[in-house]
DNA sequence: TGCACTGCAATTGCATGCAACCCGTCAGGC
DNA sequence: GCCTGACGGGTTGCATGCAATTGCAGTGCA
């Protein structure tokens, strides 16, 4: 999502629409949820106003779609569509991280190998919340690296669009371990320079992330 | 952008809405240019409202910067920042012409071929206008040939957000014979069913249109 | 003369009220 | 019995009004 300032004073509006974006992100909204104004507005206590102005924002970024008069609803999309934003998203990964190969900052690359390091900690701690949140910053340490913000800024944003999808994927420790190990190749690979090497390992990466996905997704007959 | 079915009858805020977008896209609205409520609901016979619930969702595509109680402006690029977002878009349609010559679809085939034919015509024509129209065409026909409306999507909005930037680029008709020449490399690729040369080729030419843009924007001192 | 503080005007941010619209339901006619 | 059309509840869409914040100008002091 487009970052802002965000000065020492946000403003309502500002304040919803990151709230709903994170709950959206997390899941805690999933695909289907209606966003009503009325019960939104109650539960932040403002006025309409602001709630409408949020919602907006959200639907401009894909994380809500709003029939006129019928109220604006989190996206429910079909597996096609689903297939095709993970094919996107892989691309953009794999770009991203075409890109950190030929980063020559040793800071930054300090720093992806500090954000696997965590990354591998927290797997073998078996924690799924914290690993999200650790992966998170793998795939962020990447996009850093890339050297390209605005790459950056756009791979994130297809990357919470699907946010919702992938949260259930690691509920087996096997894959945890799993993507520790495709991370492993991936980080060598840039690390080497190996730009080439370096997309096509992330791309093999997501590939298995989006098999985990549809599993469950037909698992919980999530997708219609 | 995300396109919305539209349904009979759109709302004030989706009309003000698309026709800011529309201008920003092509430049009426320049960078810079600050957005104000007050003249903007009067331009538009409406009260503020439905014009702010327009210009939270620009800024949610990148197509305004708002900074709190100080009113929003379209953005100004510093030449990095552009670097950066031609060279995302170049990867990005580098990216659809390599599924695009995967795609054996005739009708769509034949759909490029003839967006690329009229491009021809209307690029001996010498009108400059018409050829970007051709040209957007051209380009389109691509994303829709990559078979991955999402990627579509994307796509369209990175393009979008540049089109300000590539507005006055076509003004040598050199520049346009030499876009034709590109092009036909690209859709010999494509046709040919070579991914890599597809790709390989889309991102010179895009090289070549961001050298093209950024000599004029140092002429004419856009950037910043 | 330069700087800081204060008051003012203008603009945005938010609340509230009313009108328009969508949908579900029910009555009447075929 | 089924289809058609009208009505009512509930929600969104928009207008208006007030409060809050910002930037600027003018003034006083060092």
């Amino acid at each position: 999502m487009t970052v802002k300032p965000a000065s020492k004073k946000p403003t309502a509006t500002e304040r919803i629409r990151a709230t709903l974006a994170d709950e959206i992100v997390r899941g805690d909204i999933g695909p289907g949820v209606i966003l009503d104004e009325a019960s939104l507005a109650e539960r932040f206590s403002v006025s309409r106003t602001p709630v409408r102005e949020a919602i907006r924002q959200l639907e401009a970024i894909g994380f809500a779609e709003a029939r006129p008069h019928r109220g604006a609803v989190v996206p429910h999309f079909t597996p096609e569509k689903l297939t095709e934003m993970f094919t996107v998203m892989a691309e953009m990964e794999a770009l991203c991280a075409r890109y950190a190969a030929a980063n020559p900052s040793p800071a930054l690359r300090e720093a992806l190998k500090a954000a696997h390091h965590d990354c591998r900690q927290v797997a073998q701690s078996g924690d799924i919340t914290a690993y999200q949140e650790a992966n998170r910053h793998f795939h962020e340490a990447i996009y850093t690296l890339s050297g390209n913000v605005f790459l950056a800024e756009v791979t994130r944003g297809v990357r919470n669009r699907l946010a919702p999808f992938r949260k259930a994927q690691f509920n087996h420790t096997g894959r945890l371990m799993g993507s520790i190990t495709e991370h492993d190749i991936i980080v060598e690979a840039i690390l080497n320079g190996d730009g080439e090497a370096a997309a096509h390992h992330m791309r093999d990466h997501l590939r298995v992330v989006r098999n985990s996905v549809g599993k469950i997704m037909q698992g919980l007959g999530v997708d219609d």
